[in-house]
Order: structure tokens, then C-alpha cells, then sequence
DNA sequence: CAACGGACCTGCCTGC
DNA sequence: TGCAGGCAGGTCCGTT
């Protein structure tokens, strides 16, 4: 599923397409997702003008003059621009019919996507009030790291996974970055200095705009938004790679499975 | 409040 | 070949 690069990717990849564009109906094939798709959501949507898509965290908001669509990709969940007629998918669980033809059509074979409708300020809506910081954004700093790691016991790893601390950063990116920034994930984030934080922002900054760049990575079921596969996973060095050598030392990466999320490190490089 | 495990759901791969 | 079991990119929620 998508991380935050693939999430940037789609919302540059569908809005040159959307923006501006009247939705006609929305098709829900199946409303069980992470949480039901509104059953309104076709009264609320219908003749609306789409006038922007933006991104908060993994979330992606398509703004109306009525209110937000607010969209999550879960695990496995695609949306791609296709032809309205096309017939869907088993796993194709709901289109935005637009004027002109197309249809944008959210694929999520896991269903732990979700589709939400909010008419206020999507920055409020209970999902996204406590997100915490965009590691893109200019003033995106290990200060902030720092002090809300102070105190804290758990490792560092799950504090940059908490969306409260920082926003964005997946379980591919968290280990990309420990890497990049020579920190053993299970290191106690309350134990780690403000230099150290300092050099562990800029990796995230670097790794997820890297990504971006490339195109997001993909590794099973991800595709870009117009279908054809994303940029795979050679740019990885730690994720994925158990026993093979560090591209730095050479020593074997090790991996465990911590939180309950595969993790990735050199054993000689993290510290 | 912090930390952890469970939950949601399906597909794919491995090994017996 | 068939099937059970384990694994997968997220993140909310309930329990300690």
C-alpha cells in the first residue's frame, strides 16, 4: 500500500484530471471499508465542482464548494482515472463519475481504505485534528522530534510511525530513513540527542522526496494512477533485504519483526 | 498518558 | 495438487 510517496504521487497524478471537473454520481459498489462509505454520499457529491485535490498526512481531500471528500488508501487501495463504461473490477469498490466521461475508481482488495465526507474544514475532522507536523514542509525540524520524544520509552521507530509526531512516514520509510540516519530502530526515542534528530529529519525529508521523485515506490499491488507500474523498489537499501550485505559495511542486514511490523537495519552501521 | 495487542480484509507465497 | 499458515505498504481502538 501506499505510502506517503505513492499517496503525493496519485494526488499529482489525478488532479491535472479532476480539478475543475463537475462530478456526475458516485458509484459505491461496497460501502464496507475501514468505515462505511456514507450512504449520502451521492446526494452530497452529485453536480459538485471538484476544485482541488490536496494531501494531509495519507489522506487525500478532494474540496468542493459543499464540502470534502476525504479519501485513505489503506494498505492496497489504488484510485485510477478510467473510462466510466469500463466494467469494474472485483476489488473496484467505488466511482466518481465525472463529467466528460471518465471516472476516478478506488481499488482496494483489502478494504482498509476509506471514503469520508465532511462539510467542514477537513483539517478538523476528527481523523486528521491531531495529525501532527508534514515531514515536507520547510520548517519540518528534529527540534520537534526531540521534544516530543523526551520521556518517551518506546522506540524510535514507532515514534516516527505515530501520525501524533510526524505524519507520512510508513513502515518501508521508517526503516529507510533509521538507516539513512545510522540509528538503531529499537533505540529508546527518549535517548537520542537533538543532533541525532536533526540528521533523522533530514533522511525522512530525503527518502520520502526521493520516492516522490521516482514516482512512489511499488511493491505488490501499487500502480500508478493511470495504470502502468510504478518505480520498484531498487532504491531500497535496507527494506526487504534481510542477510544480504549493507550498502555501506557490507555486514549482513538483519531483520525482526518489532510492534508488530517487519523492521530492517545494519547491525553495524544503526546505532 | 504511554505502550501494546487486536482488529479490520483479501491475496499471495511458502512449505508440508 | 491442495491446503494450512504466515505475511503484506495503515491506523484506530480498547486494554493494561
Amino acid at each position: 500500500m501506499p505510502e506517503l510517496p505513492e499517496v503525493e504521487t496519485t494526488r499529482r497524478g489525478i488532479a491535472p484530471y479532476v480539478t475543475g471537473k463537475a462530478v456526475r454520481r458516485v458509484v459505491v459498489r461496497r460501502p464496507k471499508l475501514r468505515w462505511p462509505v456514507p450512504a449520502r454520499l451521492n446526494a452530497s457529491l452529485a453536480s459538485q465542482v471538484i476544485e482541488a485535490v490536496e494531501r494531509r498526512a495519507k489522506y487525500l481531500l478532494l474540496r468542493t464548494a459543499r464540502g470534502t471528500l476525504i479519501v485513505h488508501l489503506g494498505m492496497s487501495g489504488s484510485l485510477r482515472l478510467v473510462d466510466a463504461r469500463r466494467q469494474p473490477g472485483r476489488h473496484d469498490h467505488v466511482d466518481l463519475v465525472l463529467a466528460g466521461g471518465k471516472a476516478l475508481r478506488l481499488r482496494d482488495p483489502r478494504c482498509f481504505g476509506a471514503v469520508l465526507w465532511t462539510r467542514g474544514a477537513p483539517e478538523e475532522h476528527a481523523l486528521l485534528r491531531h495529525l501532527g507536523p508534514e515531514p515536507l514542509a520547510d520548517d519540518f525540524a528534529g527540534d520537534h522530534l526531540h521534544a516530543v520524544s523526551r520521556g518517551r520509552r518506546a522506540s524510535v521507530k514507532s515514534l516516527i510511525m505515530n501520525g501524533r509526531m510526524v505524519v507520512g512516514v510508513g513502515n518501508i520509510y521508517a526503516s529507510e530513513a533509521l538507516f539513512r540516519a545510522g540509528i538503531h530502530p529499537a533505540r529508546a526515542a527518549g535517548r537520542i540527542s537533538l543532533a541525532r534528530y536533526r540528521t533523522l529529519a533530514t533522511a525522512i525529508q530525503e527518502v520520502l522526496a526521493e520516492a516522490i521523485e521516482a514516482g512512489g515506490t511499488t511493491l505488490r499491488d501499487y500502480a500508478r494512477e493511470t495504470g502502468e507500474p510504478g518505480w520498484f523498489s531498487t532504491a531500497l537499501r535496507v527494506y526487504g533485504r534481510e542477510g544480504r550485505p549493507c550498502v555501506t559495511c557490507n555486514h549482513p542486514l538483519s531483520r525482526d519483526v518489532h510492534a508488530q511490523r517487519a523492521t530492517y537495519w545494519c547491525g553495524r552501521c544503526q546505532r
